[in-house]
DNA sequence: TTGTATGCGTTATCAC
DNA sequence: GTGATAACGCATACAA
């Protein structure tokens, strides 16, 4: 309510209610120190003229700026096709709107850049608390944030990898079971996957899980490393399929390889389930999209980011966060995995 | 480099370096009034003290918070399920680092929220400039935004729909013209459509448009509308094509609709592009991951994030921005779109 | 070229 | 319960 072009301060706020600037400043933030017909009295003329504290004289006063940072790894084309980090973009701002923040997001090209964008926020202070992901081994971020414990930082990754930082962690290694388990009951001896970047640490740490399962159970098992576009997953698919005796399923790193990989299989005349399983990790919306719909495990990624937000609000307000564990992943079956065929 | 706990201020540089406040701040932000000695030597101590200044004190002083504003409206599950959104945070971040500039991005639940969430960027000032997508026909936020002229915003939306505010738009109507064409070249009379809600603006315009030129060409013609996720698309299509004469072509307003549209065909043993051809808006990964190929209109998206983070800037320069086009639409033939078939 | 002083809009401390 | 006043950290007009 007003056409105001000089804007409005919390001195006009005062003066319109008749009362002092520290009256208002009382009764907006429900602080003692102002009567309770003063205090609505003020709450009526702010509202009336579409006052709020500045943004920025706000922030300069308390030290807080009521916004958390988030760095977007910049591959765009990777980033619109991975669904992954809108849906942790969405638990978050679901949990920071309840919260009154916001999240400052910025573009990354290069783990240099991202190194910068850190620093930037260290010093300009134009974050309470920043978010890690996408984790590499012996990340130079992490360092980084131990040297400024100033920065409040949370980490989504596996606990390994966050060298004591408060860490959001999801239990890989058990999905990896899950997910041979399941191919080993339906009579596959003869698995590979198809994976994320080497250097990112979660693939790292399912490497490690599958070599160990699938030994225990004297599983042939192959691994391909590849960086999650449908081109990458696709290719991946066919080189895989190309060697005798081929595998009898596949495991996906991501929904949008095993998307990729399925069409794949199916350019080369092998059916899905009936030549070939496949499985995929995440489980968004391709999955049930897909046709044959695909196994997958599935895992509450918006939850995720609803936790990551309120992990890092009990950060700014002081506390202590050690390690947390997401919701745990479940096995979707689905029709993209079936008995393993006869013979190869 | 400093294990600093207290924060460093320009202060504290101006010591080290022997000189005085507004020497630090001259020479960092490039303003003559100091000299080439003492710049240089100022900017060594200030990045030796990892000294930057305060953003928010920076704010404050410039009223200028070098921040964007984009919300997103909240389906979680709409939101990792399109591409679009990515696509744009990935081109308006890309533009806006190389200024120096950062996205803060909030969450709104519905129309309500969206509306306080402008009205509270307005009142605190936390934003230097706003973007506005999805509108809806007379939609409340553009005059909310005329009444408050203080606020830079660009809409990203048909010309049509924005009231004279900045607008990026591009010509959907030209795209419709295109995917008709191509549909009958290949002998289609019978075309359905599976749009998106009803009540977002460039909805209505591609209706208006597929209306025009299907009775142009005297083609029979059907839409549906349906709300962009899967679920929707695939009911969408099946009731489609339970009615007699069934469409021999169906165009999806976007991909995910059409790739668990292709997917539902396939289920009723409804081959593509045989029975049915395909085709979809926008073409995202899941068009060519997709099993056959989706032809689709190829826009590019990323490229028209940047020139809205452009344009905001231009606005945000005090310079005038009227209706600016985005890039024109490409049609992508691929495998699901084919000969009509003889007779349905 | 350099240093001093004031404003930016809040919050919070302190007298009243 | 209320009203001046000093931070908060920087930019900048102004004086030296």
């Amino acid at each position: 309510m007003a056409g105001n072009k000089g804007k409005v301060t919390i001195f006009d706020v005062a003066k319109a209610a008749g009362v002092s600037s520290s009256a208002v400043s009382y009764a907006l933030n429900g602080k003692p120190g102002v009567s309770e017909a003063t205090r609505a009295k003020v709450l009526r003329v702010a509202s009336e003229l579409g006052w709020k504290p500045n943004g920025a004289a706000q922030s300069l006063a308390e030290s807080k700026t009521r916004r958390i940072g988030l760095i977007l790894g910049y591959d765009p084309k990777l980033l619109s096709v991975e669904p992954y980090m809108m849906g942790l973009i969405s638990g978050l701002g679901a949990e920071l709107e309840e919260h009154d923040y916001s999240m400052l997001v910025r573009l990354s090209i290069g783990e240099e850049d991202e190194r910068a964008i850190i620093e930037d926020w260290i010093a300009t202070g134009n974050v309470d608390a920043l978010l890690l992901t996408n984790l590499e081994i012996g990340d130079p971020r992490v360092d980084l944030l131990k040297e400024h414990p100033t920065m409040k930082a949370l980490a989504i990754a596996d606990a390994s990898l966050t060298g004591g930082l408060p860490t959001l962690t999801s239990d890989d290694a058990a999905a990896c079971g899950m997910a041979v388990q399941h191919l080993y009951e339906l009579g596959h001896r003869n698995i590979a996957r198809v994976a994320g970047p080497e250097e990112l640490g979660h693939s790292y740490i399912r490497d490690a899980a599958f070599s160990e399962i699938t030994s225990e159970l004297g599983i042939k098992y192959r691994c391909l490393h590849a960086d999650y576009t449908p081109e990458a997953g696709a290719d991946a698919t066919r080189r895989l399929l190309s060697v005798s005796p081929r595998p009898t399923a596949i495991i996906y790193d991501n929904d949008v390889m095993a998307l990729a990989g399925e069409s794949a299989a199916n350019q080369l005349g092998v059916s899905v389930p009936g030549d070939l399983s496949i499985m995929s990790w995440d489980d968004s919306f391709m999955c049930t999209a897909a046709h044959p719909n695909i196994t997958a495990l599935n895992r509450d990624i918006v939850e995720a980011g609803r936790m990551a937000a309120a992990l890092m609000l009990k950060l700014i307000d002081g506390e202590e966060v050690g390690v947390v564990e997401e919701p745990p992943y479940h096995l979707r079956a689905r029709e993209s995995t079936g008995p393993a065929p006869a013979e190869a």
